[in-house]
RNA sequence: CGAGUUGACGAGACAAUCGCUGCCUAAUUUAUUUCGAUAUUAUUAGGGGGAGGAAAGUCCGGGCUCCAAUGAGCAGGGUGCCAGGUAACGCCUGGGCGGUGCAAACCGACGACAAGUGCAGCAGAGAGAAGACCGCCGAUGACUUCCUCGGAAGAACAGGUAAGGCUGAAAGGGUGCGGUAAGAGCGCACCGGAUUGCUGGUAACAGUAAUUGCAGGGUAAACUCCACCCGGAGCAAGACCAAAUAGGGUUUCAUUACUUUAAAUAGUAUACGCGUGGCUCGCGUGGAAACCGGGUAGGUUGCUUGAGCUAUAAAGCGAUUUAUAGCCUAGACGAAUGAUUGUCACUCUUUUUCGAAAGAGAUACAAAACCCGGCUUAUGUGUCAACUCACCAA
């Protein structure tokens, strides 16, 4: 079934759903972006963001790059096998725009559907 | 029309598609139920809201909350021309003084060094009740020469001198005339300063008159003195609900011992093990349920109706205040307010049938986190108003 929503259900809301991504994960990535995924117990697809203040400094650009994750995330959920996830950028990555790092984000979702398939 | 100053406004618009958030309405669902409903949970549909002028820096001032105190002082910190505004301010308005600019305007920690203490590199003769390096003079005294013995001339020894030069950020009022051997507030005129009065002003201050020969530099964003102000911590404040686990208290039952009864039926004691012959005492182990209180994770609240916004009128030079009417305008919490596409707007260039067309470019600074009042800093462009200067025309 194909869904475009994104509510509280698609994310990591306490630190403990955090600790359990950061303790054993899987790592993909590409130049600018990080992501580190566990299998879900339940099947469905959750997203976490750790955007540090030291990596990108402005609080506009935090929130964009926020965006655009969950924007590309929302819009590919459908293909992704059932895993809670946590992105992080690297420096630098304020200095991209939309359409560089969603072509990024999709690279990095092409190879975890390959991985799990 | 050109150059500029100040203030105000705005912070691209519209449409389509896919999403987020909390509010209202409806339906379904869940829970409770006195079966009328209530409204807790969740989902769906529709409707109408959803970042800023600086939301930023966190530099001041308040509201609000808790704690401490309720007087007074010390320490520490802050402010610093005058008057007004305000909840308050280090802010704002008006005025004064000083500075910059032709001007409109802009800038200024702008009390006191005559209470005391301290500080000042280099240069320079001399840096604080100063100083003879060059210079000027050498009247007076001494020296040399001439001589009509009255004097004259010379050199520059004693000495006089703050005009000029030199050093420096700064050299102990300035300009001119008189005066003198040369000079000097030594004398005078004007300017400046100080003191005392008078006038205007709420005041800062300004003007003016008389007196005074000038009264002794700078630095207080050096200590200090003077005047005034300041309790501490902050929404992670604070209030409420409260799982699991561990632990605390109370009650009941069970257990155990004894007595009793047909009977764990009733009563009494509280147990059990170890140490001791026994009591006291010490150590260890104590089953189940209910309730109470504290309290962690988590949740709710604080949380947006407020020194609020808009309009009109009145008072005031103004900041601002008052009155009336209308309006409700984000409340998120691993943190919403977004993304994509198209069209139109903005600037420049070229072409032009003056309708427009084509191409290129720009779209900033930056995002609420309890709420207000300010300050400071960042900011691509655009619009409007008032004023100043220059040029031209009348």
């Amino acid at each position: 079934m194909v869904t475009y929503e994104f509510n509280r259900e698609s994310r990591l809301l306490t630190p403990g759903q955090f600790q359990t991504v950061f303790s054993k994960p899987l790592r993909f990535g590409s130049n600018h972006i990080t992501v580190l995924i566990t299998p879900n117990p339940e099947k469905t697809n959750r997203l976490g963001l750790a955007i540090a203040k030291k990596r990108v400094k402005l609080a506009v650009q935090r929130n964009r790059i926020k965006r655009q994750i969950r924007e590309s995330f929302r819009l590919n959920q459908h293909n992704l096998p059932g895993i809670d996830m946590v992105i992080m950028v690297k420096s630098g990555t304020d200095k991209l725009d939309n359409q560089e790092i969603r072509r990024q984000l999709e690279k990095i979702w092409r190879k975890i559907i390959q991985r799990h398939k």
